[in-house]
DNA sequence: ATGTAAAAGTGACATAAGTCACTTTTTATT
DNA sequence: AATAAAAAGTGACTTATGTCACTTTTACAT
């Protein structure tokens, strides 16, 4: 296993910040945002922040994967949301002065930058490019939602399963799933030992095959279909 | 019953302008929105957009109410969002280069302006407190609907027959809350009959009381009290 | 390497909620 | 005012999904 430990990360060079709002960075707007950022690394099960707490700034994320989070009634997690490398976390809370609705947390071992909430309020100020971007996130994260909320309405847990199982197959790109089955019944919302069956049916039906507890999904266009039922 | 449909609504004494996006518009700026807008009077069930349609501009409501919707895989509506007077229904889509996600609808008799995309966003290019107002209205309805999607997955429908009629009541301010039995189902999701069923419950507890169609919320505690379970 | 705790998985059972088929009531339309 | 059409409401039945109680397996810490 790599010691990622003391890793530190230039933003000149970090290979996530193609996937990431700032794409669009020229050099000397990238060496500016080198130069507030610092970096850390996290373990397993970190938190970044916690529901309820106050902004400082936001997350960028330049490996590994986080898991954001709201807790019920009964304090049963779940899950918004599977950030991967490119990613910038609590950006939301950026704009409203309130505290957080949600936790975030690192599902495996991550390397993460943070940048102030002044710095990138000044950032956001500055550049209309940047600024564009993250508006339009914002709405097309409040359009994602909508889809979010009419599965969880409307769909069987074994179509929102499936439509979770395609959705992280994207954010795995390339690796395999690899999820608590506690978390994965999170993010579909559904009970622990009703997912475990599921998956059980979905293996036995060929669609997918695990390893362990890693989901290698062997027939997405199986997944759409019972996805949009 | 009144006769709305010729009604010219100028923004300088738009009653509904107090709890808008446009709130803390100074005379000159109304004038300007006031000069770009233009009225209409929308007939019950008539709608403002369609899903799938592309974006035109945003549509600012005086009077009336106004449904969200989306469409599941069955056709079966969900519907995210009842916007009220002073809202403003569409500016999610001014941000992004795609075509509506949902369709929005009227409820009832309506007057609504409307405002051209290119004025819109030349307001918000030009108006910083406009702006803000706009980030921060999309990142708290981001922040909504993590409520909105924790509740669908995590509570009974009664739960979420209780926490939609408390939002509902706060909707229809003073008035009887006053939608089908269809559209009630859609918001919380679930079947009509079921919800009719849950509706006979909470009347014989006492908790709200039916006038025809139109609903009173009695007891607003007990309804948080069965929301949160 | 080994013990312990967490996670994965199984079985039996209860029930909330969906579906279908129908009646009654309300609301529009001619 | 009469009729049609939509909405509201009821009853019987089915089933998907949650819960509880437990065993087996895996992962981690000493």
């Amino acid at each position: 296993m790599l010691d990622k430990s003391h890793k530190h990360i230039t933003c000149e060079n970090c290979l996530a910040k193609k996937n990431s709002l700032f794409k669009s960075f020229c050099d000397d707007q990238v060496v500016d945002l080198n130069a507030v950022k610092t970096c850390a690394y996290y373990k397993k099960n970190q938190p970044l922040f916690l529901e309820g707490s106050l902004p400082r700034g936001v997350f960028c994320l330049n490996s590994g994967k986080v898991k954001v989070f709201a807790r019920g009634e009964e304090g049963k997690e779940q899950i918004i949301h599977v950030a991967k490398e490119g990613e910038i976390v609590g950006f939301r809370a950026m704009f409203s002065e309130e505290p957080y609705k949600v936790t975030a947390s690192t599902l495996e071992e991550s390397n993460i930058c943070f940048i102030n909430k002044s710095d990138f309020l000044n950032l956001v100020d500055t550049n209309i490019t940047l600024r564009n971007g993250i508006m339009k996130e914002l709405s097309s994260e409040l359009a994602n939602r909508v889809t979010y909320i009419t599965n969880m309405a409307q769909k069987s847990v074994r179509g929102r399963l499936a439509f979770a199982l395609i959705l992280l197959e994207e954010i795995y790109a390339g690796e395999l799933i690899n999820l608590t089955r506690e978390d994965l019944a999170n993010f579909v919302g559904t009970a622990t030992e009703t997912l475990i069956r599921l998956l059980k049916d979905f293996k036995e039906e060929g669609i997918i095959q695990t390893h362990g507890r890693k989901i290698e999904v062997l027939n997405r266009e199986d997944l759409l279909k019972i996805s949009g039922a």
